[in-house]
DNA sequence: AATCAAATTTGACTTATGTCAAAAAAAGCC
DNA sequence: GGCTTTTTTTGACATAAGTCAAATTTGATT
């Protein structure tokens, strides 16, 4: 049933059945309607998600204002790393982007899996090592890459973007303003029609 | 005698007398001319280096343009970490940007820590949190901060980068125009004088 | 000290992007 | 369905930043 999270994690770690089947136990489904807060800024990040449909947001205020820190997409895992690691308060909102359905899993229940099998701290710093290499990745197109370059990377990888988060908070993810996208998005429509 | 290297281990795990023996027993201390290539785009990182003196740059190439991915400073950890860690072919390279003097650990020695410990695990798992929590605070400076700004904010962490490092690649770094911060460093010095 | 090569600065110019304000469109709500 | 609020688009303009080429400075080498 939870296919798509194994699939996932098949990806990171290889799991036993045993483990499977110790995970699933632990792990609550639930659906949260547009805009429900998952964790606000000063919050302890109880839960680390599993993301089956919709999008989520990260997002931080800097001088008042709200920064996008990351969308996640439908397979991914997505908590506050920091504040769910070390249960410390989060500096970052997390807040569905659209209608979501998510898997999760809490802070306890984790570490009991960690204090019996090793396989889950592996899994952490595989998943460590994922969020690392596409920060990496996004440091480097902002290091080389044009506003408009980099709207159309983000349509490459995620084509669907448009239709699920707003413009200004796809701007603010992208650094640029949101006038700029908008122009961007036009220009696009122009060329593909 | 390598006590820069434990006060900068310890600001992460707690080591033990005999954990850093163990570890002082492995690490070799070399120095290196400016312009030294540590690593190659290609090779297999085989080492992680301490550096106690100078700056290192690691950087790629992307449409033949050379990109500055990072410099290291003095009491900071440096290797290519999935070259390293998985031991496949490195992306990017390595130079020696001034003259420096390092410490350095091989992946056998490494393994051989690991194999015997788990301490040495969790301090890459450190490691790699201190490596992703600075990537992200650098995107985050793409978002919401301009030229000027990035510039000023390297400036006040490492006051003295302008001496040792080349205006070309300190604005490749900052994702800018060399003519654009050699202006901006014009701008700068005007003010304060 | 003279010469060469590399790095940096400068000028002139173009283009990209931001800002502010207003208009238009879309989405949510009785 | 009409009203309100929010989001997006557009226009006009200002500013930031890139590009190219030339001049200058710096550093290394003899």
């Amino acid at each position: 049933m939870d296919s798509r999270l194994f699939d996932r994690i098949n990806g990171l770690i290889i799991l036993t059945a045993t483990q499977q089947s110790e995970l699933s136990g632990l792990v609550t489904h639930e659906s949260c309607l547009k805009g429900t807060l998952l964790l606000e800024e000063g919050q302890i990040c109880d839960r680390i998600y599993f993301l089956e449909e919709g999008v989520l947001r990260s997002s931080c205020s800097v001088d008042g204002k709200d920064v996008t820190r990351w969308f996640s997409f439908p397979t991914h895992f997505a908590t506050d790393y920091f504040s769910f690691v070390y249960q410390k308060p989060s500096e970052n909102n997390l807040v569905a982007e659209t209608d979501v359905t998510l898997l999760s899993l809490s802070y306890l229940a984790l570490q009991e899996l960690c204090r019996k099998d090793s396989v889950w701290i592996d899994l952490n710093r595989r998943l460590l090592e994922e969020y690392y290499l596409s920060t990496m990745e996004r440091v480097m197109q902002f290091q080389t890459l044009s506003t408009a370059e980099r709207y159309q990377q983000i349509l490459a990888e995620f084509p669907d973007i448009e239709t699920q988060v707003s413009l200004g908070h796809l701007a603010s993810f992208l650094g640029m303003s949101q006038e700029n996208l908008s122009r961007l998005r036009k220009r696009r429509q122009r060329l593909n029609t």
